[in-house]
DNA sequence: CAAATTTAATGAACAGTGTTCAGTGCGCAA
DNA sequence: TTGCGCACTGAACACTGTTCATTAAATTTG
């Protein structure tokens, strides 16, 4: 069965090669910016091939968030680290942000675009993220049950935070804190992650 | 000067005509699912016509964010007749959010279209925004100055309630919220800024 | 090995997009 | 009435996502 194992590889590779042109693309122009057009170019390929490989944009769309779920996944992970439930989840805070600053387009990606959100529940990139989330839930849950809040109420606790910190992360990528000098928006940025963990603390 | 001022208003009259036109297709279909041609088509002109009254599709996007910039004032303004500035805040907040819900078109155009936000310090809509934002800002000055909170750093103060407001809406506004049934959805929200504003108070 | 069949790749096309520009025809001043 | 200016438009350009018949090459079959 070696050919056939070979035509499976040999797709593989061409869903590879798609997918890497496709995101360097997305990264340096935009999801908007890039067009079929462009990344058959990259690849070297008609447009029409591309629809061999994938049923339409949005898939491509899907396989890219796959991607950067898988990133921020692994951005996150180190944070499962520490002992102790609160240095927990502080660390998970930091990351989350640290990697949507560092990772904008990712991040965009993952939170921010609207495309196809419709059928997104049934995709891999969404399981991916919600096995995250619920990480994080966990943590909170871990630190309610150590009783590091007086509140009980997980589900709002981490939505709260959550909140705070895609706020922050998503007004900075999107240009809205265009009312601060630039130099110190990450500045501030940083100190309101401090301010709302001394919030958190009192919760 | 008869002439030329049925001419000013028949201009005038013109530019609101497509504005409304493209208002109401836009929160009908979003931003980007709304071409010149459908405008046109709306006002029964010829695309080209849409050309003479708006440089390019950007100043049209530009004079729509300063609608939903004025819409957004409106929506807020009852706020500033509350005398103490902590009921104030929680009341800016609550509107605040309220509109993001009620106008998610709107809110997507203030603060999440990514768009031609390069030119955007220059434009009315952002110079309006920028009142809101200060209007705010003064709020949390005026707790800050009756010692509603024990730390002064009034534009961390600002900037965190912020984040947590504008990540509240734009994860609803964004389907990002699909983990949680949708029933549940706005009264998490509603529970959230409950939560946020106890946090504030032991600031 | 040759013929038949499957399969990868493509060029051309369709309907849509934003935008430009050379006209066309009407209102107004002289 | 003539002529100028101006609001308006049809047609075009270069782009978009997507489809499909056709070509060419690889594989299977006789």
């Amino acid at each position: 069965m070696g050919i056939t194992s070979r035509k499976e590889r040999e797709k593989e590779e061409m869903r590879r090669l798609i997918l890497d042109a496709a995101l360097r693309l997305f990264r340096e122009k935009g999801f908007d910016g890039v067009s079929i057009r462009n990344i058959a170019e990259a690849i070297e390929y008609s447009p029409a091939t591309i629809y061999l490989y994938y049923k339409d944009k949005s898939e491509i769309f899907f396989a890219l968030q796959f991607e950067a779920a898988a990133l921020k996944r692994d951005h996150l992970l180190p944070a499962a680290a520490f002992e102790d439930p609160w240095q927990r989840l502080i660390e998970f805070g930091r990351r989350y942000i640290d990697f949507g600053m560092k990772h904008p387009d990712l991040y965009d990606l993952l939170f921010i675009i609207r495309s196809p959100m419709e059928s997104i529940e049934n995709q891999d990139c969404w399981k991916l993220g919600i096995a995250t989330h619920a990480f994080f839930v966990e943590t909170v849950q871990a630190c309610v049950d150590a009783r590091y809040f007086k509140s009980t109420d997980t589900e709002t606790i981490a939505y709260t935070l959550w909140c705070h910190a895609h706020g922050l992360v998503s007004l900075f990528i999107r240009e809205r804190m265009r009312m601060y000098p630039e130099e110190k928006r990450a500045e501030l940025a940083m100190r309101s992650f401090d301010m709302i963990v001394k919030m958190a603390e009192s919760l």
